[in-house]
DNA sequence: GCCGTTTTCGGCCCGACTGTTTTCAGTCG
């Protein structure tokens, strides 16, 4: 469990509760104002420490206080008696979809309704039709909101599972007598959703009692033979023990999964008349020493499986084949979507640059949000014009420095016809065009398909961004037709967007393989909100490498120079006779 | 609670959609 979470969770509940009990609705506004500010900020713990978190719009005295509480582990009394006027099952209930504080305010007020359960057993009497300002549709929602919060009560985002782990394997690696402690299970696989969040470790026998008092753990059900501990807290973790160091390669890879591949390495090694088991590889009756999971594949004939491609029907590679060479970090070259202040973004122009600098980035895409987006601060086309000016003006000064240039960009949105957001003369003027549904997601399977077939087709659309607007574990998927969209694509030849935002990874690795398979290029976007933020691209490799996309497959591994021709071209086909950056004289 | 080329008070992002209504409140992005 993360302080960041507990941060986050507590100005959420002060702004949900002030609005919840109707009082004071503007602290309610600029508690929540704030929520949405630091959740832009992924390592929000060295920004409050850095003193940056202060700076934030936003974030005053009262906020600031709030946050160093929680950090510190003190009470926060403004929460405090709000969780006394308000029972716990009333704040779980906030998360259901289309259901705010002034309908849980009548459910309680009228029905007397404290818990989900309650809420439950309500729905399914029929109880909620006849409240005011309720009916049947809503009764509906609430139900059909309900099933999906108990179907993914026990899931984890991927980046909250890691964040779990990590906090547990600091702890546990401080421990004496313990020699080694890693990541295991889905969460090092690196898939979307976590369901068993996993690691593995090396721990002498006479030093569990004190790894049980430093994690707050108990001891767990064995899994093949492995004795487990499990952590308290509302993400526990399960850490599967080995007493050995030289045989913590075969621990770790059983633990690690996916039990296809697992078995398919067993199998290997009893083709061999050994046989492999998480307490170690034999093989000819001898024990063969496997201090890392390499040692492991090695004495089999195997190249290494990274975790990333460890699952069901993904075959082994034997040593003599090559294998698939598969996207790495250092091979992203730049970033294409990103946001700064002049819209909805926490950093400025100059810091997101910084960061993009130091991250090694040799481009910087910054694409704000287009002006239909009004409540993200979306540009009209005269802002979006000055912009453009503002970074080439930054450009021209950094050029002589050899740091990361930065690329006049837009996210627009695509209205619901599928048009963009800005005439044909104002995106002539940009570097790159990206093109998001943000609005009007329930069009239906037909209407949406037609809109994101027309934004595919549209020549001045470079990357599709976020296309299916999914939020892990909470917004769906938009429903269209996938596969003829992807071919649209492949005929326009525009990219698609992975973006790395962990709480989308959109595309997702299916639909990635997809798009592989026709030729398409992947644009991997941090879409970072945040200087920090730009650090999603890890997220987007690891999805990537899902996938099997390799350095060939993505747009954003092309160095600048070669990017810069690949948009040219495509400029030249939208507006033939003209280029980018040349705006043509006619102003609408 | 936060903010200010409207700063020490008096405002506070805003338009669209949905489901409920009979003119609009609640919710969302």
């Amino acid at each position: 469990m993360s302080s960041r979470h507990e941060v986050l969770e507590a100005l959420s509940r002060i702004a949900f509760g002030h609005a919840f009990l109707d009082e004071e609705p503007m602290r309610a506004r600029a508690f929540d104002n704030a929520y949405r500010t630091l959740k832009k900020l992924p390592d929000l713990r060295a920004a409050f420490d850095a003193g940056e978190v202060a700076r934030l719009p936003g974030v005053g005295p009262g906020i600031l206080d709030v946050v160093g509480r929680v950090f510190r582990g003190e009470p926060v009394p403004a929460l405090e008696r709000l969780e006394e006027l308000i029972p716990a099952g009333i704040f779980e209930a906030r998360r259901l979809p289309g259901i705010g504080p002034k309908k849980l305010k009548v459910l309680q007020d009228q029905l007397g309704i404290q818990s989900l359960a309650e809420l439950e057993y309500a729905v399914n009497e029929n109880r909620l039709t006849s409240l005011p300002g309720f009916g049947a549709k809503t009764q509906d929602k609430v139900r059909d909101a309900l099933a999906a919060m108990r179907e993914r009560a026990s899931l984890r985002r991927l980046d909250q599972a890691r964040d779990a782990v990590d906090a547990v394997l600091e702890r546990l690696r401080a421990v004496p007598g313990v020699h080694r402690a890693e990541r295991a299970g889905e969460a090092r696989r690196g898939t979307e959703v976590v369901a068993d969040v996993l690691a593995a470790a090396v721990v002498d026998v006479d030093a569990v009692p004190a790894v049980l008092a430093a994690l707050d753990a108990a001891p767990g059900p064995e899994r093949d033979g492995v004795p487990t501990l499990v952590t308290s807290g509302d993400t526990p973790v399960t850490i599967g023990l080995g007493h050995y160091v030289d045989t913590f390669g075969a621990l770790w890879l059983w633990l690690t999964g996916a039990p296809e591949h697992v078995q398919a390495v067993a199998a290997r090694a009893n083709e061999r008349g050994g046989t492999l088991g998480p307490l170690g590889l034999h093989l000819a009756e001898r024990r063969v020493p496997c201090p890392e999971e390499d040692d492991v594949y090695a004495a089999l004939d195997l190249h290494p499986t990274p975790p990333e491609r460890r699952e069901a029907g993904v075959p082994l590679v034997p040593r003599g084949e090559a294998a698939p060479r598969l996207l790495r970090r250092e091979d992203l070259r730049g970033a294409l979507h990103n946001h700064t202040t002049s819209s909805d973004g926490i950093s400025s122009l100059e810091e997101m640059c910084a960061a993009a600098n130091a991250a090694g980035l040799e481009y910087l895409g910054i694409s704000e949000h287009s002006q239909t987006a009004a409540y993200a601060g979306g540009l009209d086309a005269g802002a979006l014009r000055a912009q453009i000016a503002t970074i080439a003006a930054l450009n021209a000064t950094r050029a002589a420095a050899g740091g990361t240039t930065v690329l006049s960009g837009i996210e627009s949105d695509i209205l619901k016809e599928g048009d963009l957001d800005y005439p044909d003369d104002v995106l002539a003027g940009l570097d790159v065009v990206i093109a998001s549904v943000h609005n009007r997601y329930g069009l239906g399977r037909d209407g949406m398909t037609a809109r994101m077939l027309a934004a595919a087709a549209n020549p001045w659309v470079d990357v599709i961004g976020h296309p299916t607007g999914r939020l892990i574990l909470g917004r769906p998927a938009s429903e269209f037709d996938v596969e003829a969209w992807l071919d649209a694509c492949a005929a326009s030849g525009c990219a698609v967007e992975l973006n790395a935002n962990p709480q989308r990874l959109d595309l997702c690795e299916r639909h990635l393989a997809m798009a592989k398979e026709r030729g398409l290029l992947v644009s991997i976007s941090a879409d970072a909100h945040s200087a920090q933020a730009l650090a999603h691209l890890d997220y987007g490799v690891v999805i990537a490498r899902r996938a099997g996309l390799g350095p060939a497959d993505v747009l954003n591994a092309k160095p600048l120079a070669e990017l810069r021709a690949w948009l040219a071209e495509r400029r030249a086909r939208a507006a033939p006779g003209g280029s980018r950056n040349t705006p043509s004289p006619t102003r609408s």
